[in-house]
RNA sequence: GGGCCUCUAGCUCAGUUGGCAGAGCAGCGGACUUUUAAUCCGUAGGUCGUGGGUUCGAGCCCCACGGGGCCCA
């Protein structure tokens, strides 16, 4: 660090320039490569090229020097300097002045090596820009803690890192192609909102100082999404970030993306369609295939059409006895206590239970792709009741590869109902359930003008990204929270 | 919230029973006109996460705190 930080200053007290404004760069790492993969071994053409890139590997022989630069697709080309071509006092300072990391220009023939390797015969080079940090070892796996902490590092360093970047934007415009060929309108809705809903999460609070007044950081967009839904547009979807206040670990993070649509005159069985055919085809797009290669080699089937199971169907079979919406909360908690599952009690009630209890006996097993229907009520109050079967609502959580990736439900759009949900939210959070949704009038005030029937889904855009590579969250997101080294 | 593992040079890591702080790469000086993690000679580099404690003596043992990871709830 100190002896970089005399080479700059010593560069520019000799008139030169360590951080020049611009370079003669005519060519592209990878066009160089392909145009001149033809060559015979030693064979050299007259063509005049400019690169530019970063400087990963340098060789010093003496009367010729070799440097590999980086650009930033991660394509590598060889440098070549010679006695010969540059001169004396061009090559000393070359060897004097460049280091690894440094980004670099060179201009000369382009040729292909004696051993192989097409390469620029630079008869000019110049410092792009000086580097001061020297880089990790580049053939060394970094620590999981200087990827998070350093993703700039981490970017130059370790391809996986580039192509998850790649991988994530890829993503990204597969899936807004998709929902753009279907029909659907991106929006944009309130992040800082007078007051947090659409689901049961503990908010980020934060203050405004013109108004005098806090606001919460949303934790989700669902009810914005439904006033726009109310407001006629008919297939409305965002794609954005939500925030949550509560832990992080390798499926968590405080901040996550999320994409909600909604499409009006559907319901939870049309959005179970969308919602596969929205993972298929970004599976298609990255991959070129539907059963994806996760990073540790093993193979996971994403095509299909997906098996689908219900709550108390599957729980009951998992369980060899009935569970039913009439199943009393006294009987839940026996089959709890039964397995050493404790629920908060300040958030004990029957549809908890039931939950609760198929996270663990069912939950816990599944693997493939899985629609797991028909929620119980009193976890569930944007969902509107099951069309034919009393006491639970129409909702699907999608499983894969055992963590949630996705929900939806067939909107409740009844706002006498909605109001009274609201209510026994109030009544859970008066009795302490810090995570009960709150009632929002203007939210009810817009669903009285009336929403059209409609199905809703959500899905995790980082999830997804796991789902289709196997990563942990933080190596999902490109630059995740991360605490604060004291120093 | 609980348990386990981990923190040593710029990076990746060794460090034996408590007895002089180590290696590879990177760096610095030198040799080399076809190198691919070049090679060879020489050289420099440290608040062992932080703070306490035990001890003649602590990277190592004990306690607390902090960072990271994994598992469980």
């Amino acid at each position: 660090m100190r002896v970089r930080r005399e080479k700059r200053d010593r560069i520019i007290a000799a008139g030169g320039e360590a951080y020049p404004v611009a370079v003669d760069r005519t060519h592209e790492i990878a066009d160089v490569k392909a145009t001149y993969a033809g060559l015979e071994d030693g064979e050299e053409t007259q063509d005049i090229v400019g690169v530019a890139g970063r400087v990963v590997f340098i060789r010093n022989t003496g009367k010729l020097c070799f440097a590999s630069i980086q650009d930033g697709a991660g394509e590598r080309l060889q440098i070549m300097l010679s006695l010969a071509e540059v001169g004396e006092e061009s090559l000393a300072a070359f060897k004097a002045d460049v280091d690894l990391g440094d980004h670099l220009f060179a201009k000369g023939r382009a040729i292909k090596s004696r051993r192989g390797e097409v390469s620029v015969f630079a008869h000019e080079w110049a410092i792009a820009a000086k580097a001061l940090r020297p880089l990790p070892v580049l053939h060394k796996e970094l620590s999981e803690e200087s990827r998070v902490r350093q993703r700039y590092v981490d970017l130059i360093a370790r391809p996986l890192a580039r192509e998850t970047a790649r991988n994530r934007a890829a993503m990204m415009r597969s899936l807004r192609e998709s929902l753009h060929a279907r029909g659907y309108m991106e929006v944009e809705t309130p992040m800082l909102q007078t007051q947090p809903g659409g689901a049961a999460a503990r908010p980020f609070i934060t203050h405004m100082n013109a108004f005098d007044i806090d606001l919460y950081m949303r934790i989700a967009p669902e009810l914005f999404l439904k006033r726009a839904a109310v407001g006629g547009i008919e297939k409305v979807f965002e794609i954005n970030r939500n925030f949550r206040n509560e832990g992080a670990d390798s499926s968590h993070s405080p901040e996550f993306s999320m994409l909600e649509a909604y499409e009006a005159y559907g319901d939870y069985d049309t959005m179970a369609t969308l919602t596969r055919d929205l993972v298929q085809g970004a599976a298609d797009d990255l991959f070129g295939t539907r059963v994806v290669t996760l990073v540790d080699g093993t193979e996971y089937d994403l095509s299909g059409d997906w098996t689908s199971l219900t709550m108390y169907g599957s729980l009951s079979e998992a369980l060899g006895e009935e569970i039913t919406p009439d199943t009393t909360v006294a009987r839940l908690q026996d089959l709890c206590d039964a397995v050493e599952l404790s629920v908060d009690p300040k958030r004990i009630n029957h549809g908890k239970l039931v939950e609760e209890l198929w996270e663990h006996h069912v939950g816990s097993t599944l693997s493939a792709p899985t629609f797991v229907r028909d929620f119980p009520v009193e976890t569930s109050p944007l969902t509107r009741d099951h069309r034919s079967i009393p006491g639970i609502v129409e909702k699907w959580d999608l499983y894969v590869r055992g963590f949630e990736l996705a929900t939806a439900y067939s909107e409740l759009v009844d706002p006498v109902i909605q109001r009274q949900r609201f209510e026994q939210q109030a009544l859970m959070a008066a009795q302490g359930d810090d995570e009960a949704m709150r009632l929002d009038e203007d939210f009810l005030t817009a669903m009285e003008y009336a929403m059209p029937p409609s199905g809703g889904m959500g899905m995790g855009i980082d999830r997804l990204l796991m789902a289709l590579t196997g990563l942990g969250i933080r190596e999902t997101i490109l630059f995740p929270l991360v605490k604060p080294t004291e120093d």
